[in-house]
DNA sequence: GATATATCCGTTTTT
DNA sequence: CGGATATATC
C-alpha cells in the first residue's frame, strides 16, 4: 500500500508510528519518548491515523490526554491525515475519536456506566477543588476541629494532604513526615477527618476530582471488571506521561496487563506535576513493566527551536542532578542567542515587555506568536495593567479563572442543587443567598432533607424563619422547577439567572459587569445538550482563559498569550518572554524545601524556555517591592539570576540591560545635569 | 441566629 | 492582600 503520509516522517517518528501495526491483531506495549519539539502530537496523531487506515474501530480506541483541548487536537489532526489517506471512505472518522478526553473524564464516564456494579449513585456530581475544599470545612467544623487551641490546618492544606495520599498511595504518616512536616502533630485527626470526608461524599453522591480516579482504580481492582473495560479498547494511547501519578499507572496496568495495544508517549525532562503526586518513576519503570517488555522509541530531534535557544536549554537541564534519556538536536541554525534582560524593576519589566511586543508586531509577528510566561499566576499582574494601558489585547491562561468568580459559582451552585438535592456544599451555598438566612438555618433544612426519600419535596415543606417570606418562596419555586426539568436545557439556565439576578443586584457593586458574565455563562451552556453533561463537563475541563474584558477571547482577533508555565506545556510560540528569572520567583521561594522540590523547578525553566522557537528573552528585575507587608513604606528587595543559570552556562546567553544603553544615559544626563533654567526664564519674564 | 467589624496568618503550580 | 476565625451588635 503507497503511504505518502508517511514520508514525511523521520525514521525514528515512523518507527513509534508503525510499531506493530502490521497484523491484524495490537502489539505489544510501546513507550515513546518525546522531547520538547520533537513533533510528537504530530506522531501521535498519524500512529492514531495509521491504526484506523489498518482497521482499528474509533469506538475502541482510548486516548488520554492531559486536556480535553489536546484531545480535540489530536482527533482532528488524525482526521484530517485519514482524509487524504482514504478520501471518500473517511467517513469512518465521522465521529470523531468519542473515548478521547483526560484521564479524569474518562474516569467519569466509566463510573457512570458501572455505576450498578460498584454501589455508587450513576447521577453523581462533581466537585471541584474548591467544592472539596469547602465539604471538608463543613466537616472540620462538625467534627469541632476549627476551634483547637493552635490552629488546624485550613481546609486546603487539609485537602491537599487527603489528595496527596490518596494519588500517591502512600500512608498518610509518610505523606506528613515527607511533604507536610509541620502538620504532623495532627495526623489523628486527620485520619478522623478524612474518614468523615469520606462518608459524607458518599452520603451526598458527590465524588472529587481524586475520586474519579480512586473509585476508577479500585473498581479495577475487581478482575472481572478490569477484563470488561479493558476488552473494549483495543488500543489505548496515553500522552504526557510523565505527569501521571501512580493510581493512573494502576489504572492502565489493571485494564492491559499484558501491554497489548497499550501506548505511552512522555519526556521524563518534563516532569513538572510532581506536586500533584505525579512520579517520573512511570515512565522510567514503564518498560519493565511487562513480559516481554515495552519497546522504546525516542525522539530527540527538535524541529521547533533554533540551535542556540536549544543549547542553552540544553545547558539548563544539563546541570540536573540526574541524567535524562536524551538530548536534543536540531539544524536549525541562527545567530541569536537567548537574552537575559536586566531591567531595574517589575515595572519597567512590563514596559519592556510591552514595547518588545510592538516591535515585533511591527517586524511582522502576529501576537499570537508570542507569549508571556511566568512561574505564578500573580507575576503578570504589572504587565496586565501596562498591556491594558497600550490597548495590546490578551488572553491568560492560568491562574484566577471564570469559572471562580463568586457570582458563576453561584449560580451554578443552583443547577447543582436541582441537578443533585444531596449536594450540601451546593445547597449551602444557595442558602445563603436568601437574604436573612445563614448558616444553622442552611444546616437545619438541609439536615432535614438528607435522607428524605424526596429531598425536593422535603425542602419545599420545610419550616423556615417567617422573616425569610417571599425570598424563601422564589428560591423552592426555582428549585421545583429546575429539578423537575420540564423546562430543558439551556432553558433552565435562564430560569436560574433570573433567580439569581435580584440577588446579584443586591449583593455586589458591580453588577452589570457580572451580570454580563452570566450571560457568557449561558452561551457556554447552550453548547451542551443537558444540564448533567454541562455541569459534569464544566467541573472536568474548565475554559482555562481569562482575559481583561470578560473572559472573552474574540476568536477573530489578534491578542497576546500570557500563561503559567504549567499551563504552556505543549504549545510553542515564535517569541516568548519568561518574567521574573530571579532567584526567589524560579524557583519560587516556597517550595524549596528539598531537592526534589528544586529539581522540578529547573525542569520548569526547561519547560519554559523550549515553547520558544526563534526568540527569548528572560526578564530578570533587578528590585522588587514588598508590598502591604507589616512594615508600611515601600520596602524593596534586591533579586538575582536565576541559581539554574550559573556562570558556567553564561556563554549560551546574550546580555542586554533595558532600556538600552543609550536611553539609560539620557535618562541618568536629565537627572543629574540641568537642561534648561526654567527658574531663570521665569525671572526673566519680568524684568 | 444573622450580619458587621476586627485581627491574625499565610502567601505556587492543576485535573 | 485575602481568607478564616473571634467578637460585637442588631
Amino acid at each position: 500500500m503507497a503511504v505518502p503520509y508517511l514520508e514525511k516522517l523521520n525514521p525514528e517518528q515512523r518507527r513509534a508510528v508503525e510499531h506493530g501495526i502490521t497484523g491484524a491483531h495490537p502489539s505489544g506495549p510501546l513507550l515513546v519518548i518525546a522531547g520538547a519539539g520533537s513533533g510528537k502530537t504530530n506522531t501521535l496523531a498519524h500512529r492514531v491515523a495509521h491504526l484506523l487506515v489498518h482497521g482499528a474501530d474509533p469506538h475502541r480506541i482510548l486516548l488520554m490526554t492531559f486536556s480535553r483541548r489536546a484531545a480535540a487536537d489530536l482527533g482532528r489532526r488524525a482526521e484530517r491525515i485519514c482524509a487524504q489517506v482514504l478520501g471518500e471512505h473517511a467517513g469512518i472518522m465521522a465521529a470523531g475519536l468519542p473515548w478521547a478526553g483526560t484521564f479524569h473524564s474518562i474516569g467519569a464516564r466509566l463510573l457512570r456506566e458501572y455505576a450498578g456494579q460498584i454501589g455508587i449513585q450513576p447521577d453523581f456530581s462533581i466537585h471541584d477543588r474548591e467544592d472539596a475544599a469547602d465539604l471538608m470545612n463543613l466537616v472540620r467544623h462538625e467534627l469541632g476541629f476549627s476551634k483547637t487551641e493552635s490552629r488546624f490546618p485550613t481546609k486546603a492544606t487539609c485537602l491537599e494532604i487527603y489528595s496527596r495520599a490518596v494519588n500517591s498511595g502512600e500512608a498518610l504518616a509518610d505523606v506528613l513526615r515527607d511533604v507536610f512536616p509541620w502538620c504532623t502533630r495532627w495526623e489523628t485527626e486527620l485520619r478522623a477527618l478524612f474518614a468523615a470526608y469520606v462518608e459524607a461524599k458518599q452520603a451526598q453522591s458527590v465524588l472529587d476530582y481524586d475520586d474519579l480516579l480512586l473509585y476508577w482504580a479500585q473498581m479495577q481492582a475487581d478482575p472481572g471488571i478490569a477484563e470488561h473495560v479493558g476488552s473494549r479498547f483495543d488500543h489505548v494511547l496515553v500522552d504526557e506521561y510523565q505527569d501521571t501519578n501512580r493510581l493512573q499507572a494502576t489504572i492502565l496496568l489493571t485494564m492491559k496487563p499484558s501491554g497489548r495495544g497499550l501506548t505511552v508517549v512522555g519526556d521524563d525532562a518534563q516532569s513538572i506535576y510532581a506536586f500533584r503526586a505525579a512520579t517520573v518513576r512511570n515512565i522510567l519503570d514503564f518498560p519493565a513493566a511487562f513480559d516481554p517488555p515495552a519497546d522504546v522509541v525516542t525522539l530527540d530531534r527538535n524541529y521547533r527551536s533554533t540551535q542556540p535557544l536549544l543549547e542553552a536549554a540544553n545547558a539548563v537541564i544539563g546541570l540536573a542532578k540526574e541524567r535524562f534519556t536524551k538530548t536534543l538536536w536540531t539544524d536549525r541554525q541562527s545567530a541569536q542567542r537567548p537574552e537575559l534582560v536586566t531591567v531595574r524593576d517589575e515595572m519597567e519589566q512590563a514596559r519592556f515587555v510591552a514595547t518588545r511586543v510592538l516591535e515585533n508586531r511591527e517586524m511582522g509577528a502576529t501576537l499570537k506568536q508570542q507569549a508571556v510566561l511566568f512561574r505564578t499566576a500573580s507575576h503578570s499582574a504589572m504587565l496586565e495593567v501596562e498591556l491594558t494601558r497600550r490597548r495590546i489585547p490578551f488572553v491568560k491562561f492560568g491562574g484566577l479563572k471564570f469559572l471562580d468568580s463568586a457570582h458563576v459559582k453561584d449560580l451554578l451552585a443552583l443547577l447543582r442543587f436541582a441537578q443533585n438535592p444531596r449536594d450540601v456544599v451546593a445547597g449551602f451555598r444557595v442558602m445563603l443567598l436568601v437574604p436573612g438566612a445563614g448558616p444553622s438555618t442552611a444546616r437545619r433544612v438541609l439536615d432535614g432533607m438528607a435522607d428524605q426519600p424526596r429531598p425536593i419535596h422535603a425542602l419545599a415543606n420545610m419550616p423556615v424563619p417567617p422573616r425569610l417570606g417571599e425570598e424563601w418562596r422564589r428560591l423552592v419555586e426555582v428549585m421545583t422547577e429546575l429539578h423537575g426539568g420540564k423546562a430543558g436545557w439551556p432553558a433552565e439556565i435562564d430560569l436560574a439567572r433570573r433567580w439569581y439576578e435580584p440577588i446579584l443586584e443586591r449583593v455586589h457593586e458591580d453588577a452589570p459587569t457580572r451580570l454580563a458574565d452570566l450571560l457568557q455563562l449561558e452561551q457556554i451552556a447552550a453548547g451542551y445538550p443537558s444540564r448533567e453533561r454541562f455541569l459534569t463537563e464544566l467541573t472536568l475541563d474548565p475554559p482555562d482563559a481569562t482575559s481583561d474584558q470578560s473572559g472573552v477571547p474574540h476568536l477573530d482577533e489578534d491578542y497576546l498569550i500570557l500563561s503559567t508555565i504549567h499551563s504552556a506545556k505543549g504549545q510553542e510560540w515564535r517569541s516568548v518572554y519568561l518574567l521574573n528569572a530571579v532567584d526567589g520567583c524560579m524557583p519560587s521561594d516556597l517550595g524549596t524545601g528539598c531537592e526534589a522540590d528544586i529539581e522540578e523547578e529547573r525542569r520548569l525553566l526547561y519547560v519554559a524556555m523550549t515553547r520558544a522557537k526563534d526568540s527569548l528573552h528572560l526578564v530578570l528585575p533587578q528590585r522588587f517591592f514588598t508590598h502591604s507587608q507589616r512594615a508600611q513604606g515601600d520596602r524593596h528587595v534586591y533579586a538575582s539570576r536565576t541559581r539554574f543559570i550559573p556562570r558556567e552556562i553564561l556563554d549560551h546567553f546574550e546580555f542586554v540591560s533595558w532600556p538600552g544603553a543609550a536611553a539609560a544615559a539620557a535618562a541618568a544626563g536629565l537627572r543629574s545635569g540641568m537642561r534648561v533654567d526654567v527658574a531663570a526664564q521665569m525671572r526673566g519674564m519680568w524684568r
